[in-house]
Parts: structure tokens; sequence; C-alpha cells
DNA sequence: CACGTGACCGATT
DNA sequence: AAATCGGCCACGT
């Protein structure tokens, strides 16, 4: 039985409290995991998510409020942030002044 | 062990 | 405001 490191369970708890209809940034999520410089690392962790998880990863942007994926998997994020109620702009692009969560 | 890669970030042009 | 530049750190080759 293989365990996954801290960080990674961390990360999980972490984004499993953002609530619905809110966001925050990679930087965020790192720094509350206690590593601060380790954004790309939390990104690395959502991209590896078991498939069916029940992790709300979609309520985790870049430090611009913009999605950080491409092509059909951006459109999927998208989506998701509007069907609970988070305007994002044609560009992809998200209010974090009206959405951002904050611990 | 060296090097490349990436769902990033802050400071600096 | 937008592009560029280093730094960051876990992972694969």
């Amino acid at each position: 039985m293989e365990q996954e490191d801290s960080f990674a369970m961390r990360v999980w708890q972490i984004v499993a409290a953002i609530p619905e209809g809110c966001v925050t940034t990679y930087g965020e999520v790192a720094r509350l995991a206690g590593s601060p410089r380790a954004a790309r690392q939390v990104g690395g962790v959502l991209r590896r998510l078991p498939q069916g998880s029940t992790l709300p990863w979609h309520r985790v942007v870049n430090r611009h409020g913009g999605i950080s994926l491409t092509g059909p998997d951006l459109q999927r994020q998208r989506q998701a942030l509007l069907s609970e109620g988070v305007q994002v702009s044609g560009k992809g692009l998200i209010d974090m002044a009206r959405y951002r969560w904050r611990y």
C-alpha cells in the first residue's frame, strides 16, 4: 500500500476546504500547506488526482485569476466554475477581488 | 548525479 | 499593462 507524501495530503485538505462559489490561487494553497514556494507542486498534485475525485480542484487558479489549463481542460474548469456561480470572462479571467477565498 | 519539465510566482524591465 | 527573467521544488529520464 503506497502512501502519499504529507505535502499532497495537505493540499487535498486545503483544497477540500475552499467553499463553493469561491476560488484561490496555487500560491495561496502552497503557503497554507507550509511550502510558500511550491506553487508548481500544487499544480502537480491536482493534475495527478485520481479520476472521480470529489476534490473541487477547479477552484484553484493562477495569481492573475486566470485558468492555467489549456484546450478542453480549460473549458471544463470554466464550466465547473460557471455552474457554481463564479463569473468567468470569455478569456477565462475571474474577478479575484470578488471571488477570492480568504482562509 | 545532471538535466529537462511544469495546472506557478514576484520583481524587474 | 504586458512581457521577460530568475527562482522554486518535486519528478522523470
